[in-house]
DNA sequence: GAGGCCAATGCCGATGCGGCATCAGGTGAT
DNA sequence: ATCACCTGATGCCGCATCGGCATTGGCCTC
């Protein structure tokens, strides 16, 4: 069943003549009788009387001329919704972005991102664990990653296919809820003292605790650790360290807060900081419009671009 | 657009695999992916992600789906509705009847007739004057008229294109009120006193009134008859003859009631009774196959065939 | 009875569709 | 690492189908 039928039928029921209606209908008029034949076979009886003038509808006709007038609207209707719902889904900008940074430097990021470039498009954000977001990375359910990035943290998004910007700076330090009443660390890894420090560490999935395992930053420190408590949400770490839990090493950008109001003091020197990187990665291949604008917005403010 | 392709669609959406679909509507996997591509172009984007294993639907194939569903679901209610429409309007028996002959005739002939043959089918009937059922005979939108015939009054009903068979017999004869309290007529056309009797007439339209015409009934009644009043409804004239307003000439089977009860009178001997036939007409053209069966029962149970 | 209007039909050419064979990408097993 | 297999896409070809043209046949009007 052609849709060109139904509306081959609805010419004929307004215009009268098969003539006429073929017209309209841009063909000629044995084309467009074949046709409403065609139509008449596939609904399985006469739906015009002809021996009338103008020609008329016949009882079954008369029935199917609302079903052809809805079923051509909804038709009409959804093609118009499902190309709305593709344009929309095309001018999403779709974030991955590690818990961390999606609490602390998305927000501003986008922002200023947004301000020098007047960015339209809506975005999406999908905050998880470095894991996930590798995953969703890899079934390009998003465009881009925002992730912490260490040179002796590998990872496949540094492997061909996927490409990458930095974006800003960050460190990892050990942190601890401060002494009572004091601005020293609660613990610290310079403790040398019978129990072991409690370490708030992270597990396995977490982007932070690879860079951490990779740099072996815990067992350098010199400290004896136990770990008490694994997450793999910085967020809560920091929490549990804020309670007095425990040492945790955190980035900067989730702490600086409270180091700042002294809920949190740093438990070794700066000297000791891990330094690392905020990027952001896509996949080699071309993206959306608006995605590519966003990369060369990126890549052009920010700094320069990576493999 | 082929609704072939939104059956393809949802195939597809089902199984998730081109070729699985394929197979399932019963054509290659080359032709089946080159039909979905053909929607794909019609909606004006892509509704399925090839990247995936089993497909997916993209945004717009989310949206697209309940459409298709819906657009094939009432498009199928659809066929079926006009078909039910076309078979019941095929499978109704149209007559059309003079008013006289479908008060009084008309219901226990059906009757007898569905008694007898058990039919079935649903009955329509147009009640009309007799130059009315002509029109509607014409214009085909009755299969059989009911009316009565006399030989001399001539009509295109007794032409090639028409047939007729005889079901019954009537007679026209002049009836009156009854002078109060006694069994002999108000009027008459025997009454030779200085007033005309007043005449209820039938007007052209009407088929008793062509039929006295044709018969010169009237004028060989020998009466002094001054028109009074004339309709095209037997029944309105007997109504008025009831009320004593004048002499009607009507068909025994509309007055045999008023004649038995007294509140009618004849106005004249049964010598000047005119006989009249009723008859069913048709078309000779090849009718339903129910308005043949219903024409070979009548034919078969009640007379001989006639021209 | 002739002419005009209307829809149906026969015929032909072009377009398009489907099938076959093949290609290309990705995955899993050895 | 390689091969086998499964996925969907594509080139090619034959055939069915569709549309246009010319014509027929029926009906109405003048």
């Amino acid at each position: 069943m052609d849709s060109a039928w139904l509306e081959d039928f609805l010419a004929l029921v307004d215009g009268g003549h098969f003539s006429r209606a073929a017209e309209q209908r841009g063909i000629t008029q044995p084309a467009f009788s074949r046709r409403v034949r065609a139509l008449e076979d596939w609904v399985g009886g006469p739906l015009f009387d002809r021996d009338s003038q103008p020609v008329t509808l016949t009882p079954a006709g008369l029935r199917f001329r609302p079903v052809a007038e809805e079923t051509l609207r909804r038709l009409y209707q959804g093609r118009e919704a499902a190309r709305a719902a593709g344009r929309a889904a095309a001018e999403t900008l779709r974030f991955a972005a590690t818990q961390a940074l999606s609490l602390t430097f998305f927000p501003p990021w986008l922002r200023a991102l947004e301000a020098r470039e007047s960015f339209s498009a809506t975005v999406h954000l999908t905050a998880a664990h470095m894991a996930a977001c590798e995953q969703v990375m890899l079934r390009g359910e998003a465009q881009f990653l925002l992730c912490h990035h260490h040179p002796a943290a590998a990872s496949f998004l540094m492997s061909e296919p996927f490409r990458s910007l930095p974006v800003g700076t960050d460190h990892l330090l050990p942190v601890s809820a401060p002494v009572p009443g004091a601005a020293t660390p609660l613990f610290s890894p310079s403790e040398t003292s019978g129990t072991p420090v409690p370490l708030l560490g992270f597990s396995g999935e977490s982007g932070i605790g690879r860079i951490l395992a990779a740099t072996r930053a815990v067992e350098e420190s010199g400290a004896r650790l136990g770990p008490s408590f694994t997450s793999h949400l910085a967020s809560v770490l920091v929490a549990m360290a804020r309670d007095g839990r425990g040492l945790a090493w955190a980035p900067m950008s989730l702490v600086a807060d409270d180091l700042a109001r002294g809920t949190l003091v740093r438990a070794a020197g700066p000297e000791r900081d891990i330094a690392i990187e905020i990027r952001l990665y896509r996949a080699r291949a071309r993206q959306s419009p608006p995605a590519e604008r966003l990369w060369a917005a990126v890549a052009g403010g920010s700094g320069t671009a990576g493999g």
